[in-house]
DNA sequence: ATGAAAGCGCTAACAT
DNA sequence: ATGTTAGCGCTTTCAT
């Protein structure tokens, strides 16, 4: 491995010039005949930068860190290029971390990414995941959270209004003349499921249908079959399902080749954009995120901070979009 | 920001001592009673250690990274989980990069890695990915190839056997007597898809259906909708189309909802698990790759190399499953 | 225009 | 059992 002092021997100059040309700080005070040799050589010696050395020197990595709880879901799936597109433009490269919902996998991926030396980190918060945002803030890691808002943590925030998307889509559905909705949703007790469940049940009670509120809970790992096994009956008897992620979208079809269909004149409302996953036979009704604008967004946001302009932490809330149709 | 230096300062001992204790290596090494106060005036001082110090020092950076051409492809995804998962467990995090398919981002990518001392590569090649990878191996960086193979590289490589897959579900859709089967496939021109393409020709000469053959070609980016819209009449006149991506798949079932659906009768044959996007009324054939042994063998093959074991470059073919039914 | 020297925080070989 | 020292490869201040 080529240095910069085996380019400064070679030449008989010092490294400090060799580093003054390489890292294209030498106009006016290098020679330019200096500068070409230095640049010739480190072709011939084909030498590259340690990126390590100079971070360690400048005390900047150039990573920042996004973590997700499943990089293999398709909604931080996107999320996560988008970032890392925004990223890429701004000189940084993207650690992809997975917590897995695991509170405990979240703050100790944390610790490791702040001795990385990251210059910030975007997060997806798991159902607990305060006491590690707030270590982050503590270690004066610049931080944004996504998706999950952390009420009593004091970071950037970046997401949709859940409760609001869920209920005016609902207050559509129901507008249309359907009464028995039941909701399907993950067992993970976070925000965004909180509040579109919220919205559900709101929107139910002001349409003086609170009787036939319903709400099924699918474990996040092991044993999802079981629930929606359970819920079979429950959901054959409704006349719409309201299925409050992809996730537990997609899990509800593939199960329904296993263990029967849903009635077909039934109505699927589904938060996430569900569009591929359809056949043209179904009335459908989806929510769409701006995901790349909130990949923007927060990777924006960090920036700045890394950047150490003036701030103080906000709340970023995007503008939801709700399709329906024959689908 | 605590150093080990400011450790050993307020305790009057040396730093060597404090990097014993905090590295493990102590045992024996230093008396029980100095390493329960270095350990709790760490904790008092909060101190993490500074891992770019160590991976200067050491010359190695714990981190390896993946690049894929689109991380917000589901095939993907789920590679890349599970490759973090393995490196999680070896104490390695993931830079996950994506290329775009581009030849140039590749290779760009490529040498921020090497600066970046990454320790080795996992990477799913674009279609003219040649001279990034030889100059990968030429830096000496661990590399392993997964999902599309190089033939003129010699590095380990890990995937499955396109052509057979095709060719033998092929076979099973012929075998039903379907004979207008339709190709679809993406314009890039990638091993895998050029394999899979052969298999079906193949399949079709064998059967005596070569005046059938028939390939439409969807663009990777922009004017992928035209596409289809060209081929659409054509599609709907066979009676079977072969998805040979889940990408392509997934843009035909969201055109679909556009422009007009196939027609009901019509057998679904698609590479990659589309079971979700099924609702029970429809031959459909699909084939699944086992990603997760994929993910585990790339990284178990880059860890040995990393670790410096004796390693000859190996091709490690995995089998596929071929699922059909009524779905 | 160029060089000398210090130092980022750590580890490891070599004293003591 | 603990300390001293050198050095990983770079940037940057200060001299010259």
């Amino acid at each position: 491995m080529t240095s910069m002092q085996d380019i400064a021997d070679r030449l008989n100059i010092s490294k400090s010039t060799v580093s003054l040309v390489l890292s294209g700080k030498s106009d006016g005070r290098v020679s330019e005949a200096v500068k070409q040799q230095v640049l010739k050589t480190a072709k011939e010696m084909d030498y590259h930068l340690n990126e390590l050395a100079r971070s360690l020197r400048v005390g900047s990595s150039n990573l920042i860190s996004v973590i997700v709880t499943d990089i293999s879901n398709e909604f931080f799936g996107q999320l996560t290029f988008n970032i890392q597109e925004e990223a890429k433009k701004a000189g940084y490269l993207v650690l992809t971390i997975n917590s897995n919902e695991s509170d405990e996998e979240f703050e100790q991926m944390s610790r490791i990414l702040i001795s990385k030396k990251v210059d910030g980190i975007i997060a997806v918060p798991t159902p607990d995941g305060a006491a590690a945002l707030k270590m982050i803030l503590d270690q004066n890691v610049p931080l944004v959270t996504v998706d999950r808002l952390c009420e009593n943590v004091d970071a950037d925030y970046v997401g949709v209004d859940n409760y609001e998307a869920a209920k005016s889509a609902m207050q559509g559905l129901l507008a249309e003349g359907f009464k028995k909705v039941t909701l399907v949703r993950l067992d993970i007790d976070i925000p965004p499921l909180n509040e579109r469940q919220r919205g559900y049940e709101d929107a139910m009670k002001e349409a003086g249908l609170a009787s036939n509120i319903k709400c099924h809970r699918i474990r996040f790992g092991e044993g999802w079959e079981d629930d929606f096994d359970n819920a079979k009956e429950s959901l054959k008897a409704s006349d719409a399902v309201f299925f409050s992620s992809r996730r537990v979208f997609t899990q509800a079809m593939s199960m329904a080749n296993k263990t029967g269909r849903l009635p077909k004149d039934q109505c699927l409302f589904c938060f996430d954009d569900v569009l591929p996953y359809m056949n043209g036979s179904r009335d459908v009704r989806y929510i769409e995120q701006p995901v790349a604008e909130m990949a923007r967004k927060s990777f924006e946001l960090l920036l700045s901070q890394i950047q150490g302009k003036e701030h103080t932490p906000g709340r970023y809330v995007f503008p939801t979009k709700c399709i329906s149709g024959k689908f």
